[in-house]
DNA sequence: TATAGTTTATAAAAATATAAATAAAGTACA
DNA sequence: TGTACTTTATTTATATTTTTATAAACTATA
């Protein structure tokens, strides 16, 4: 019936071959062919006609490998773009990315509550609305927004169950105010999905990536994919039972690593301390709010205040536990620390090793690196960008508007 | 140059449908297009060809959904069979299936320590060879051997670390000296593939399966595939840090779940309390070796004696705990108990029970079902056949001989 | 510096798979 | 009981894809 139907096989490859060209920078026509398992010749008139329609440029002459040399080809950077959205408690971010994954326009941060604030979806969407036409970018060209937030998220639906209630499904509630195609997953989900792609674990297929926030998450990476579990719960590694006797979680139970090693938690310690007069750089820091105190026991940590390092140490020796068990269950090739409490990875890491040399069975911990995340905060907006290109190929709907030269 | 080599991918698209029925037990043209994305006309062809060939027979009319009933087809139950091998430390079983999964000869059984015996593989291969001669079935009928023993093996490449040193592939060498093509898994991994594919799990894809032997095995079946971890060594349930006082274990380290709850250590326990004078039925037996008292103690507590019943509740609640873990990080769908132990799951399963109340977050262990055995001891023969023609889509290799009307 | 061997690219012919049309066999409901 | 709608199966014409052959561009080696 609709002309615009026919050929939606062949349209379907054109899709998969611009995914392939986002995440590697340039590839042959001989590569892709053994990549999809087609001829040559198909490929070759795929990525011709994605020339003519202005979505891929050539991209010059590999090195040889022997024999003649491939003409390489890249996806044209200003053809599409990304809308990435990063939302934690508190704050947003807004950014928008071409399909080298560069910033096009500059970032848009603003508070956004989460909790118990009917408002927060309405805000949201007028904000994304008006930062794209602030950006001058037509909306046509944007060929998704990937959204990454804390919360239970089921990704098929498009629900989140714990924040920004839509009735239904938050993705067709942004698809239909927006007219762009969105999605959304968790977020340390997405901070896990940067680092596979474009982070320090690029192309591993067995990746477990810690997100040191006000919690700790937990983003796995198993073969090659993003594992959620069978309902969704996947990565619980906070409320694992470390210790029979630990402090008392929110989650009602004892010895829960989130009770013990959290940013929030250490914060609360190191209030604790203070007013038990322990001598610190943090003294100065009369803020009695657990939050603002995280920061600032950061960067104390960083430069070199014994007593925030004291406490980090403490929490990452039982990280450390905590990733023991996690090497011994999933036997992942790579771990890498991410997310706010990135920026002291390195003091963690010495507590860390030091808990996998005694809690890892040496052939197992011998498998696995232990890797600090170069993405650092930014890595849930990548994330939420290859969101939106993973979905790429599935994506049945008219193509974004023609590239043009 | 070799003619037989044409149309390769037509006899793949044959061989998966094989294998697709030999796993469901029948499926008609119309299921088979939807589930390989072929058209009908393409299904129907390769359908009617393996017909002819005498690998596929029709199997009746399916009740209609709503329009014509579909023609059902079925893998032809002797067009091929398939030897399946279980090895533990040791004995031997060898069984002949063919391809609806019944006997087609006797099992035989033999002794065959694996551990420190050069002469072990000979008299494998010798064993095998003999029992396939005797049961009076073609070598060329036989699509392929699978076996299942512990150790540590790399699956690809075929080859135990720990047993039946081959001085390279075991499965070449298996091949070459049977003229069979054999495959080699983990005990545990096949238990969890039996399960899967034909026990209390089937068609689950996040299953975790417990072999609950003289050791504590797990096998994970992830995004329905077996997974194995980034050096293979995925599932170390056994070792993994449980409590901090907790016995000295073989691996060097203290509180692992083996070292607590594995039915080596139960026998043990029972040894030493009869020495000290408790009461129970297995007072009689005088036998000092552990694994003899092992299989005595579960059929004392399957006879409802207390003492056993005692040491083997203390060991669910060990067990428990770390399934509580196991759950927290992996999610899964359903968890078996499988395995020699499964004879007294319905014993452990109250204690078991107990802590994942204590250990588990409810909305965590609420989606998870835990399930006991019924493929029960033969679930690691099953595994070996499901191996084979897990792999029967793979075989590049001249097809079975003709399996004749 | 030839020569043989690789790898990649393109154009034609050959093989293959699919869509469309038609038929067959059934359900659901007025 | 008849009509409309589904689902499955088969045939034919059409479209697509892959071989095959050929050429081009490069490496390695004698």
């Amino acid at each position: 019936m609709e002309p615009e139907n026919k050929g939606v096989k062949g349209s379907q490859l054109k899709n998969m071959i611009i995914k392939r060209l986002y995440f590697n920078k340039a590839m042959s026509c001989a590569g892709l062919s053994d990549l999809f398992d087609k001829s040559i010749p198909s490929i070759a008139k795929a990525v011709n006609e994605l020339m003519h329609e202005g979505f891929v440029v050539e991209h010059g002459y590999a090195p040889s490998s022997g024999g003649r040399r491939p003409l390489m080809y890249s996806v044209k950077a200003n053809a599409m773009y990304i809308l990435a959205v990063a939302l934690d408690q508190l704050t947003a971010r807004i950014q928008l990315f071409d399909l080298q994954n560069s910033a096009v326009a500059d970032m848009l941060t603003f508070e956004l509550k989460l909790l118990n604030n009917p408002d927060a979806l309405g805000i949201l969407t007028n904000q994304i609305n008006s930062y794209i036409k602030t950006s001058g970018i037509a909306k046509g060209k944007v060929a998704g927004i990937g959204i990454g937030m804390p919360g239970f998220i089921n990704v098929t639906e498009g629900i989140n169950y714990t924040y920004l209630d839509a009735n239904g499904s938050l993705t067709a509630y942004l698809t239909e105010h927006t007219g762009i195609t969105t999605y959304i997953d968790n977020d340390s989900s997405l901070i896990a999905l940067a680092e596979q792609k474009f982070g320090i674990a690029k192309a591993q297929t067995e990746v477990m990536v810690i997100n040191l926030g006000w919690g700790i998450g937990l983003g796995m990476i198993v073969n090659g994919k993003l594992f959620r579990g069978h309902t969704g719960f996947a990565g619980e590694l906070s409320h694992i039972p470390l210790s029979e006797d630990g402090s008392l979680c929110e989650c009602g139970k004892r010895g829960c690593l989130e009770a013990e090693a959290s940013m929030l938690v250490v914060a609360r310690k190191a209030i604790e301390g203070i007013k038990q007069g322990r001598i610190t750089s943090l003294k100065h820091n009369t803020n009695d709010h657990s939050k603002l105190m995280g920061d600032a026991l950061l960067d104390a940590a960083n430069n070199g205040d014994q007593f925030a390092i004291e406490l980090l140490s403490d929490a990452g020796y039982k990280i450390g536990k905590a990733l023991a068990i996690l090497i011994h269950i999933m036997n992942p090739g790579t771990i890498v620390l991410s997310g706010r409490g990135a920026k002291v990875a390195k003091i963690l890491m010495a507590p860390i090793q030091q808990a996998l040399h005694k809690y890892c069975i040496p052939r197992l911990s011998a498998g696995t690196e232990l890797l600090v995340s170069e993405l650092g905060f930014d890595a849930e907006l990548v994330g939420a960008a290859v969101l939106v290109m993973e979905n790429f190929d599935k994506t049945v709907k008219a193509k974004v508007a023609k590239a043009g030269a």
